[in-house]
DNA sequence: CCGCTACTATGACACCGGTCATAATCGCGG
DNA sequence: CCGCGATTATGACCGGTGTCATAGTAGCGG
């Protein structure tokens, strides 16, 4: 989710890409179809030929994008720690946000949570996937907590503890226009998570 | 935020009220101004009497409330605790947002988050006004907890966590529609929580 | 009854959104 | 060059939005 990239693959990757980026900084209500094909560098004519689900169907993509673009991610954190910790983990995941509200003006959030709080009762297959989006992220941070030591039983209700509180504290940050919450969260969740590898 | 209580007393608050039961349902962009005079059961022509500022200041009233409502609830929960205990509160914040969740299948959240993801960049003065209701809440954790015992010094910090986690969870939980989310929360914070009380 | 303020009623306006209909163009195999 | 499917272009439509203008009513002090 780097800066503005735009020159993805095909036009159709281009506009899910272009999708997520306008929800999420403005939510799935204010983000127009003309909008994300104008940020996308993308035909308008080809909205009806790539998405014949029209609205709903872009935007659950985007979501389902942002699903593994999250997995992804973690699997490249866990790689690039000098010594692989569930609190050294999750600190590089709060990074992450701390430097995109930075780099953004925290202008910007995620787009599964607008897709969420948006459209959460009005379109079943979005709100579905936003669940499976959470649930790959929170396999993917599960897995890598196992692979620290931590009971696989406690892992995964660790994995959604981690995944709920920056959520949380991005919602807070965004609020805020500071970063606060998110070091804040990670500052103080850091040893719980530490506490829970089993030592052998 | 009992059911659908629209009985409050002046036509005014019952707007205040009904925009925030909209909003936390359908998110800002959705909720319409009909819509909520529809919803309180108020006069149409009293919105431009009310709220001159228009949807901009009805939706910051409505966040406003929202926070004042948490921070007072919070009081009440930690004088309904039959041995006041961080995580004790804990689990009743989380309680009460589990109640609501199966009271009405999963179909709201949080009006203030809503707030966030939609007018955050759009509406300085919205934006704001949910800063404030978050910071008014976690005032209110923070109070309770040292009360209870907790350092102030940590005791800010472990609010706005408490604040975040809950949120977070309360997102996942809707897109899942399962409470799940929120119960592992708090399970696995409360520990911690209780953790922090300095023994004496 | 008058006058004044608080409130309500109602219709119109300008605007914008997603979607559809229809036609044009491209690109390539034959 | 033809044909044909994939893509793009464009304009129109319809419903819905927030907001405003204008007029009406209610209630009360004098």
């Amino acid at each position: 989710m780097a800066a503005g990239e735009v020159s993805g693959r095909g036009p159709r990757e281009r506009m899910v890409f272009s999708a997520a980026q306008l929800i999420r900084g403005r939510g799935v209500g204010a983000t127009g179809m003309r909008d994300v094909v104008a940020h996308a560098r993308a035909p308008r004519g080809s909205l009806q030929h790539y998405f014949p689900g029209g609205k709903e169907e872009l935007v659950t993509e985007a979501v389902e994008w942002a699903g593994r673009y999250a997995a992804r991610r973690v699997a490249r954190f866990v790689a690039g720690l000098p010594e692989p910790t569930p609190s050294a983990l999750f600190t590089a995941m709060v990074r992450q946000w701390t430097d995109d509200l930075a780099a953004r003006d925290a202008t910007s959030g995620c787009p599964v949570a607008a897709a969420v709080v948006d459209c959460a009762d009005t379109s079943e297959t979005t709100r579905t996937a936003a669940a499976a989006a959470f649930t790959a992220w929170a396999a993917a941070v599960a897995q890598a907590l196992t692979d620290m030591g931590v009971p696989s039983a406690r892992a995964e209700a660790l994995a959604t503890l981690m995944i709920s509180a920056v959520e949380g504290a991005l919602l807070v940050a965004r609020a805020e226009r500071d970063v606060r919450a998110l070091t804040a969260v990670s500052q103080e969740l850091g040893p719980l998570l530490d506490a829970a590898v089993e030592k052998r």
